[in-house]
DNA sequence: CGTTACTCT
DNA sequence: TTAAAGAGTAACG
């Protein structure tokens, strides 16, 4: 499976480039891996995508490093210790190990493209891809044999496969025959989990039971019923549970199936050879680090590494791994789950000018606008996402008092986000708005379905455990088709409520675990909880005033009217001094940061903890002792502010230098390389919470 | 609360 | 020329 380096002296520098399309998938048997890898990197190298690319892999071996030196540094007597941690850990885990549930996973092959196919015959048996030359969402399995995947650019498919057929993405196509399959769904478990728009899990414990037949034939009725329902087929997994049952799927695709009986044994032998990376929620990121620092792959190993794994990444982190490695995941009984967020973002033609990137900025938030008008959505916390020219990913965020949804309440407030931003280079501006209403979140808009709908989302009891992950991607943002959908049969709306349940395993929490459980294991972490500040802060923010004055206003001047007046306001002085917030509150001549005075004194009690949080932080710690004032600060004024609706003042108080277009290095990233260079004596020890997962 | 990173489809 | 969009969670400041 895995790509496998044959030694040799010749230079490769293409296999030192992992994609994600090195992930063995289904149909790629017979594909020249090398030959795949040569031709990505030689179409990647040079582009600024790959230089972005880079720094996240150099960034990720940075990682590595330092938990390779902790790891290194643990004594016999850590090492004793956090043996105990995680043989207890393993034990109550196992305690909640639950076979008496069927799980069935279905997985449409290839979905989308399957569906193209379906309306347009002539591509049978032709190489051909659903996408764009920027971006590919699924090939067909013709297309797979050349080494075209998911998630790889367009430009780069046809060089690996010249005759390869476009065809753009459909969504309502795609919804439509999503529907299908879930009335199918609907018969074997009406509760159904929808993970997107091709994936399901079914809890199918019942209707074997009452018919007394095996989840094998389950599986085999239901895939033949979607096929016939639909001309499409699909392949399915059978487990105990969900995390099982998702990789089962996988093994004889397409249109096939594998059962993993309820056997403690059967599932403990399957999961011993298993490499982890084929588990839902374990990355290409998790599993180099996971490779790097212990050097391990498979399921059967986070077993054996329990000590290092409990010493060295969050409770919860630890805890996910340890049920990977018993094969425990995902066997409660689904709840309604309502969508929390809703975005629109759109990638475009890397700019700096201003006037273009509101005109952008506008465009998207007409479209979030009508988006959350579809579902009745209005939410308080409002997020801009940016892209800069070489790919570096920001996020800015306020929390309003009101719940907006109109695109110029929308617009008003990312604005003032986008604005302090600027100058700056983009290829993407996002918008995202979350926290909602709780009164109409979620339930989705068709008031005519409104009782059947309400019905089965009250069903929502147990609100307790956190058992989530999985995102459920796209669908979600589908399920505004179903209920404007023409053809909406009366079923659909039963259907409509289940897209909203979600999530697949329980990734970071074991739902099932019991309460007592969880205490004393926190317990057991608890004890090393040590000053997290120390071991965490990150150095060197510069404070350079960001002297790039707006000389660029932006001509569409209504749009940023709220914070017009505040480019008066000036910014956090040059000077800084940084331990002026040490001696007295921030006076700062500077009458627009009134709201400064009535924060309570901070100041550093004994020259060591922080007066206001208790946070202990040595004289030494200069520059984190500035952040952290900072950080109160920004906590203060946020607090005073998203009552006023001018949020304004939050942008600019960041002290970190904003970088634009090309030179995104600096920040970020170097937090962490720094931090890495610190000396933290006590960290090594006792932390949990590792660099990991930055 | 805000920001970032990771993951999935 | 050309590397998406939408969603969720964890972790940390």
């Amino acid at each position: 499976m895995e790509e496998s380096e044959s030694a040799s002296d010749k230079p490769r520098p293409w296999q030192s480039y992992h994609t994600v399309y090195t992930n063995a998938k289904a149909g790629m048997d017979g594909v020249d891996k090398e030959q795949v890898q040569r031709v990505v990197y030689e179409m990647s190298k040079g582009s600024k995508y790959f230089e972005n690319e880079e720094r996240k892999e150099a960034f990720i071996r940075q990682k590595i490093e330092h938990m390779r030196a902790r790891a290194a540094k643990l004594s016999a007597a850590d090492l004793s210790h956090y043996q105990k941690v995680a043989d207890k850990r393993i034990l109550e885990l196992e305690s909640t190990r639950d076979l008496s549930r069927i799980w069935l996973h279905v997985d449409m092959d290839a979905f989308y493209a399957a569906v193209e196919t379906l309306s347009n015959p002539s591509l049978k048996g032709k190489p051909m891809a659903v996408g764009s030359m920027s971006m590919i969402s699924t090939a067909n399995y013709e297309a797979r044999k050349f080494g075209v995947r998911a998630a790889m650019p367009g430009f780069i498919a046809r060089k690996l496969c010249p005759d390869l057929i476009f065809v753009p993405t459909d969504f309502k196509k795609y919804t439509y025959y999503s529907d299908l399959t879930r009335k199918v769904f609907w018969d074997y478990d009406p509760n159904f989990m929808a993970a997107s728009l091709d994936e399901a899990y079914l809890d199918i414990s019942k209707v074997c039971e009452e018919r007394s037949i095996t989840g094998a034939e389950i599986a085999e009725e239901l895939r033949s019923r979607v096929h016939e329902e639909t001309g499409l087929t699909c392949s399915a997994g059978v487990a105990p549970n969900r995390l099982l049952a998702k990789v089962c799927s996988d093994i004889n695709k397409p249109n096939g199936q594998f059962v993993l009986p309820n056997d403690r044994m059967a599932v403990m032998t399957f999961i011993s050879s298993l490499p982890f990376r084929k588990i839902g929620g374990i990355g290409k990121v998790t599993e180099n680090i996971l490779k790097g620092v212990f050097g391990i792959s498979t399921c059967e190993e986070m077993l054996q590494k329990g000590s290092f794994l409990c010493a060295l990444f969050s409770h919860s982190s630890a805890d996910f791994f340890l049920s990977v490695g018993l094969g425990l995941g995902g066997t409660d009984t689904p709840e309604a789950r309502f969508r929390k967020s809703i975005s629109s973002e759109r990638t475009f033609s890397a700019t700096e000018d201003a006037a273009l990137l509101y005109q952008k900025l506008a465009d998207i938030a007409e479209m979030l606008s009508a988006d959350m008008q579809k579902e009745g959505l209005s939410g308080r916390t409002l997020t801009l996402k940016l892209k800069t020219a070489s790919f570096e990913v920001r996020t800015r965020a306020v929390t309003l008092q009101k719940y907006i949804s109109s695109s110029d309440d929308i617009l008003k407030h990312a604005s003032n986000l986008l604005k302090a931003e600027l100058p700056i280079s983009l290829r993407l501006i996002g918008l995202r708005v979350s926290h909602f209403n709780e009164d109409k979140r979620g339930v989705p808009g068709d008031p005519t379905q409104k009782t059947l709908t309400t019905f089965l989302i009250s069903g929502d009891p147990s609100r307790r455990t956190g058992d989530d992950q999985r995102s459920l991607g796209s669908d979600l943002s589908d399920l505004h088709f179903i209920s404007e959908k023409e053809t909406a049969m009366s079923l659909d709306n039963n259907e409509t409520c289940h897209h909203e349940f979600r999530d697949p395993f329980e990734r970071k929490h074991l739902s099932d675990i019991d309460d007592k459980n969880c205490i004393s294991s926190i317990n057991a972490f608890e004890m090393e909880k040590i000053d997290e500040l120390s071991s965490n802060k990150t150095a060197a923010m510069v404070n350079t005033a960001d002297v790039k004055e707006r000389t660029t206003r932006s001509p569409k001047r209504d749009l940023s009217r709220v914070s017009e007046d505040d480019s008066s306001i000036q910014r956090e002085p040059e000077d800084s001094n940084p331990d002026r917030l040490n001696k007295e509150p921030i006076t700062s001549g500077n009458e627009e940061f009134f709201s400064l005075n009535q924060m309570e004194m901070l100041f550093w009690v004994d020259d060591y903890k922080c007066s206001l949080c208790g946070a202990e932080l040595p004289s030494s710690f200069v520059e984190e002792r500035q952040e952290h004032s900072d950080f109160h600060l920004a906590e203060r004024l946020q607090k005073e502010e998203s009552g006023t609706g001018s949020s304004s003042l939050i942008p600019r108080l960041r002290i970190v230098p904003k970088d634009y277009s090309g030179s995104q290095n600096r920040r970020k990233k170097h937090k962490s390389s720094l931090k890495q260079g610190m000396h933290l004596p006590i960290d090594s020890f006792f932390t949990k919470k590792s660099s990991w997962q930055l």
